[in-house]
DNA sequence: GGTGCCGGGCT
DNA sequence: AGCCCGGCACC
């Protein structure tokens, strides 16, 4: 809350008259005793936040970092601002008999659902208004960094190992479960919920923790109250236990039977299935549902990538750009490259440069044996088109391939530098440094 | 002929 | 595993 205070004054952008009037929503919420009249003006908050970021996207103009941190903050300040500008509104109720702490809890609270829900529908909206790729990009880290802003960081929301990445998505959506704090990604999914609906799934729900900082996802009601009960709300008075119904939402997640090829066929690029696709790089389940997620993963693989690059829909290979850098140094087992998922150009040029600028790049720190390496070596390893990616299979297959205008150690070195090529251009084996 | 590299042998 | 080389395919 402290951080929305500069906010304040820039929160009325296009979107700021919806997130007011949705903040006076969730200010009358927030003084409503009445479980059922809450639920009544939850939805209502909903539907106003589910225009709103349409407006803002619409208006705001997709710039890099700055561009996400200038929106999602206007979005988080907005529910604030407003909320807080409606304090003497709610105050003036006749049945706010609270104390002034407990007001203040619901004023907090009602500004985080805001803020939370006024977000979520940002994730669906670009692929379905801005069909382009960066679009869908941008909107994804920017309404992300404004999850960030109510919960904990934004690397550690969702709990699942990368490292066990598998080209082929695998449908789990339990693993939602098991993060300890998804914060406002899971309203994400609930905004998902909202606008994605996938063709078949089976529906299961999990209840979130709306206390700010908390996010803990049960997936029982009963779970979700008594963690509000004793974790937030204390023990005891029956107040505490009407209001647990507010402190958590309920998100159906549906689980969309895993399809073996989650290919672009099913959809139009620039929507959904590019988050899937970048997603299913990062190993990431797939789902009706974590599709919402997907978008945001790689925001946060990407999160530390400077500009704008980041995750295109074109990352149809990222799977087997995984495979080629760990199978790349099959041949001297060396070490394989943390891959960290550096999409530099990927935006440009597809998935399959990627690989090359991540592990060939890499390569030369990651061998053992210490070179300098040439600039012309380094543009051919950053502009060495890699027309097929590299498949598991390339290391089974004994094909020859053809040795069109590939660079080896040879000739990158010449006999006479023999000492520079790489081990196993000295052993005559396929070239390692400079696959092709 | 030069090159890339597979297959195999040697240490 | 590291090293080396014969031999083959490709250019």
């Amino acid at each position: 809350m402290a951080a929305m205070g500069p906010e304040n004054g820039a929160g009325s952008g296009p979107g700021g008259t919806a997130a007011h009037r949705a903040g006076r929503q969730g200010g009358a919420s927030a003084a409503t005793h009445s479980n059922g009249e809450l639920r009544g003006q939850q939805t209502l908050v909903q539907t106003h936040s589910c225009v709103q970021p349409d407006k803002a996207l619409g208006h705001h103009p997709r710039t890099k970092a700055a561009g996400w941190g200038s929106f999602a903050a206007p979005l988080q300040s907005v529910g604030a601002a407003a909320h807080l500008s409606n304090v003497p509104t709610r105050a003036e109720a006749p049945y706010s008999f609270r104390s002034a702490e407990s007001v203040e809890m619901d004023e907090i609270m009602a500004a985080m659902v805001l803020t939370s829900l006024s977000c979520s529908p940002v994730v669906q909206s670009p692929p379905q208004t801005e069909p382009g790729p960066a679009g869908s990009c941008s909107s994804v880290d920017m309404e992300s960094g404004g999850g960030e802003l109510s919960d904990s960081g934004s690397s550690g929301y969702w709990s699942w190992d990368h490292g066990s990445v598998s080209p082929a998505p695998s449908p789990s959506v339990t693993e939602v479960d098991s993060s300890p704090d998804e914060g406002l990604h899971m309203e994400l999914e609930q905004g998902g919920e909202l606008t994605a609906k996938k063709p078949k799934s089976s529906l299961r729900c999990v209840y979130r923790c709306l206390w700010p900082s908390c996010g803990k996802v049960l997936t029982s009601s009963v779970g979700i109250k008594r963690h509000i009960r004793v974790m937030h709300l204390g023990t005891g008075s029956d107040q505490s236990q009407r209001e647990e119904d507010f402190y958590y939402t309920k998100i159906c997640c549906e689980t969309m039977e895993a399809a073996p090829a989650p290919g672009p066929a099913q959809q139009t690029p620039g929507q959904a299935p590019p988050g899937l696709l970048s997603w299913a790089s990062c190993g990431s389940p797939s789902g009706s549902e974590l599709q919402v997620h997907v978008a945001h993963r790689p925001r946060s693989n990407s999160s530390s990538l400077p500009g704008p690059s980041r995750p295109c829909p074109l990352s149809q290979s990222a799977p087997s750009s995984f495979w080629q850098i760990h199978t790349e140094h099959l041949y001297q087992a060396c070490s394989p490259v943390q891959v960290s998922v550096a999409p530099k150009n990927v935006c440009n040029q597809g998935w399959t440069p990627t690989p090359s600028a991540s592990g060939h790049s890499n390569t030369p720190m990651v061998k053992p044996r210490c070179r300098s390496v040439s600039v012309g070596e380094q543009w051919l390893q950053q502009n060495r088109l890699q027309p097929m990616s590299a498949s598991p299979s390339r290391t089974h297959c004994s094909f020859r391939k053809g040795r069109g205008e590939a660079k080896k150690c040879r000739k990158v070195y010449g006999v006479e530098r023999k000492d520079q090529w790489c081990t196993a251009c000295r052993w005559k084996k396929a070239c390692q440094r400079f696959p092709d």
